[in-house]
DNA sequence: CCATCTTTGTGCACGCGTTCACAAAGACAT
DNA sequence: ATGTCTTTGTGAACGCGTGCACAAAGATGG
C-alpha cells in the first residue's frame, strides 16, 4: 500500500468505519471478476480470499451496508456489484482534473482504470507554456493560467497533483480555492487544506523506506541465527553490520552518503 | 495515503509499531529540509508541524528509537537525521529492480526519489522483446527471461511490479522464487506471496473511489442541508439523488454505466 | 548555587478495528 | 412438514494507536 490520509475525512460517514470504506473498492474489484465470470453468487469465505482478507472481516463490512446476503447461500454478485458502486459513489460521473504532466501526470493520463469506474479526466493542467496545447493521452494541455475557469466550468471536486513537490501546495490553495474538495496528492509534500477538503497521498519513497525496513530486519534477524549457528548458509547481504548492539556509537555527522536532493517528484512541468 | 499492506509483517519488528515506521520517513524528509537550511535543533512542536502530525505522536515515535531529545532544548537535526536513517535501513545500498516498462514503469524509472536516499535502480524488466536494449531513463530494458538472472547476479531483494494485473501474479512468484523478500506493487490485484514476503501496493483507482464515497457523502449532506433550507445557495452537484432513504428500491441489473474493463493498469508490457 | 522556564518522555484512558465464536436464518432433502 | 446443513450477521473480547496531561530533566539567568 501506499499511504495514509491527512485531516481525517471529517465525521463518521454515515457509521460506515473508514476502514470499512478502504476495503470496499477492493471487494468491487472481486466482485467485478467474478461478475465478468458470471458466477451468481458468491460465499463470504469465497469472496474475502480473493479480496485477500479475513471472511468475518468482509462479513461484518458488509453488515455496515445492510443485509444483502443469503443464510446458507452467500451473496448475489451482480447485486452487491451494485450496492458497493452506489455507496461508494460510482454512479455518478466525477470529473477529475490532473495538474503537473510530466513523467507521472502523464502516466496517469494515460491510466485505463481512470476512465472505467465513473471517473473522467476533464483536463490536464500544466505550468509550462510549452506543453500547452500538446496532447496527452488524446488530451491537449492546457496553462495553468487556465486552472481555475476549468475547475468551475467543468464542476469539477477532484483533482490530482503530480507536480515537483515545490509547486504542490500552491496548486493545491488555488484548486481548493476554486472549488476542489478532494485532492490525490503524488508530490512527496505535506498539503495544508482548509476543514472539509480530503486528501489523499500516494508516496512511492515513503513506500520504498517501510520495505527497507522490514528488509532491514529481516537480514539482521537472518544474521542474529547466522550467529547463532556459527557458519550457515548464508545469501547476499553486503554489509548489514546488523551485530551491532542496541545504542552504540553513534557519528554526530551524517547524511553524507545519500544524494543531494530533496525528494524531487516524477514530473518536470517547467 | 495509496493502499494498505499484505500478509503483516512477520513479528512486531524491534518493537517499534507499524504506524510509526509508517511516519519515519515523513520526519526524515522534514528533518532533511530543516537540515538543509542548517537548522541546528527543532522542537517536537515545530518538527510535528512540518510532518503534519500532532507532537505528542511525534514524541512517542522518537520514544521507540531511543531517548534522542535534549529536554528545554529539542532534537538535535543531523543527529536525528541519522538516526532515522540508520533504522530505517538508508544507510546502505538498496538495488531495486522495475517490472513492466509501460507508461508507469517508465515514469517510475525517471522518478528522481529513487536515486536518492538508498535506492538504486539495479535493472528495468519488460516481457516486450521489441522493448530489449531500448534505454528507459538511462538504463536498457532487459528481457523477462533474464529476470532470474538479474535478481541473483545483483542481490536484488526489493522488487517494484508495475505490469498489468494478469500478470502481476506469475511476475510476483518469479521474483519470490529468485529471492525477492520484499514487493512494491502497482498492479490492481491483490498478489498471494509466501510468509517473510513483505508486499505494500499503491492503487490509484482505489484511493480515487475512497475519495468519490466522501465527496458522495459531502454533496449528500449538501443536499439534505439544502433541503432543510429550501432555497440554498447550491453550488453544483448534478444528480446525486441523496433524498432516497436508507434501503429503498435495488435494482438487480445493476453495472450498467460503468465501463466494461476491469481496472487495467497504466502499463503495457506487451 | 538556586530559581525559573522550556521541552521532553511517558503513564493513562479512550476509541477504533480486528477476530473469535455462535446463534439465527434460510436452503434443501426427505 | 420436519430435520439437517450451510452460511450469514453480530455480540463480546482483545489489542493497537492516539491524545491528554503531567512529572522529570535540563538549560538559562541571576
Amino acid at each position: 500500500m501506499a499511504t495514509g490520509r491527512t485531516h481525517r475525512p471529517a465525521t463518521r460517514s454515515r457509521g460506515i468505519p473508514e476502514a470499512t470504506v478502504a476495503r470496499l473498492p477492493l471487494y468491487l474489484r472481486a466482485l467485478t471478476a467474478l461478475s465478468e465470470r458470471s458466477v451468481p453468487t458468491v460465499s463470504s469465505e469465497e469472496l474475502a480470499a480473493a479480496a485477500g482478507v479475513n471472511s468475518a472481516k468482509l462479513r461484518k463490512d458488509f453488515s455496515y451496508l445492510g443485509s444483502y446476503g443469503t443464510r446458507g447461500v452467500g451473496y448475489d454478485v451482480e447485486y452487491l456489484v451494485y450496492q458497493i458502486s452506489r455507496e461508494l459513489g460510482l454512479t455518478q460521473d466525477w470529473p477529475v482534473v490532473i495538474v503537473g504532466i510530466g513523467n507521472l501526470g502523464a502516466a496517469l493520463a494515460n491510466y485505463g482504470g481512470f476512465a472505467s469506474r465513473g471517473f473522467r479526466v476533464a483536463a490536464l493542467i500544466d505550468a509550462d507554456p510549452a506543453m500547452a496545447g500538446k496532447p496527452v493521452a488524446g488530451i491537449p494541455v492546457q496553462h495553468t493560467d487556465e486552472l481555475e475557469s476549468i475547475i468551475t466550468g467543468n464542476g469539477v471536486s477532484i483533482g490530482v497533483i503530480a507536480t515537483p513537490a515545490g509547486a504542490a501546495q500552491q496548486v493545491c490553495d488555488r484548486l481548493v480555492a476554486a472549488g476542489v474538495t478532494s485532492i490525490l496528492n503524488f508530490a512527496p509534500t505535506v498539503l495544508n487544506v482548509p476543514d472539509g477538503v480530503d486528501v489523499r497521498k500516494v508516496d512511492l519513497s515513503i513506500e520504498l523506506q517501510i520495505l527497507a525496513f522490514h528488509e532491514q530486519r529481516k537480514a539482521g534477524e537472518e544474521a542474529a541465527a547466522a550467529a547463532a549457528v556459527p557458519a550457515a548458509a548464508r545469501k547476499r547481504a553486503a554489509a548489514p553490520a546488523a551485530g551491532a548492539s542496541g545504542s552504540g556509537s553513534a557519528p554526530a555527522s551524517a547524511s553524507a552518503d545519500q544524494g543531494p536532493d530533496g525528494d524531487v517528484p516524477a514530473v518536470m512541468p517547467a
